[in-house]
DNA sequence: ACATCTATATATAAAAT
DNA sequence: TATTTTATATATAGATG
């Protein structure tokens, strides 16, 4: 778009390819920003290189914006036709306690299982059930270790 | 930015703020398309005015980038912009395979369980335990009423 | 209000360092 | 290979229809 114009199609260059992508995100994340100051709106861009880096970017935060995007969904779902039956199972108590628990990590369980075949429903209990293993061992290693557990970012150098 | 250098900072008028918000939306979009198709790469742009309105744009689409982002909690990755708090505990495959399970269902369990205490853990565990048991009585279900259980949606007429 | 137009600010491809 | 520097393509604020 510079020097000479460019076409926009697929960068053939693997290294040209990574330099536009790095620009160009950033340019992306520069605008929203701006956009977000200048209108007072709340904005996220999440991207994912070719060669699978993610990227993100977020106002007020990535995390509320995309919280944000899901109520959204569920309340105007645009899906057109009937959709009466589609959120079906009645969340229960169980549900509730964890979205109060992890409130603020986002958790939704608020699609029915009822279109699920048996095979699948079995995957499923199976994957929860890692998750349940998953939230014993954690206290498990409170109870092991104390209590001071900080968390441990990997860092970006 | 253009007839007259602006300000970046929160426009007063109303209706100017508005369609600035329209006109660098778009921008938005486009740039992030042009971005995915020279580079390869995947994104989504979440985005509410002020007013509420909500606008996305995804390549391939928003559900599948929003997907990813989620999967790619586990892993790392950079994130800019203001992130009061974010999420630290690597997915496991379990979440993994309820993601891809429930898709669009939206679940996300890719926060930490980390900064819960022992006793808010137990209720967590509990509390996972019954949508598990949830999940299995579903399946005994299908297995009681032979299993065709065509999900029903109400006719639209 | 909504689309189109244009003058200019920004973004950015390629070059230079 | 990363950063900085241009030359120019794009995006867009304000104007006009």
């Amino acid at each position: 778009m510079v020097r000479r114009r460019v076409e926009i199609k697929k960068i053939e260059e693997k290294s040209k390819m990574y330099t536009t992508f790095t620009k160009r995100r950033q340019g992306l994340f520069k605008k929203t920003k701006v956009l977000c100051t200048m209108c007072e709106a709340e904005a996220a861009v999440l991207t994912f290189s070719k060669a699978g880096n993610a990227f993100f970017f977020g106002h007020p935060s990535v995390e509320s914006v995309v919280k944000r995007y899901f109520a959204d969904q569920s309340t105007n779902s645009e899906i057109e036709g009937n959709q009466d039956e589609f959120v079906v199972e009645p969340i229960p108590e169980a549900e509730k306690k964890i979205v109060e628990l992890m409130g603020k990590g986002r958790v939704a369980w608020d699609v029915g299982v009822r279109n699920l075949g048996l095979f699948e429903l079995d995957e499923l209990a199976a994957a929860i059930q890692e998750i349940k293993n998953k939230v014993v061992a954690q206290a498990q290693e409170i109870i092991n270790n104390g209590e001071d557990q900080e968390a441990e970012f990997g860092g970006t150098d």
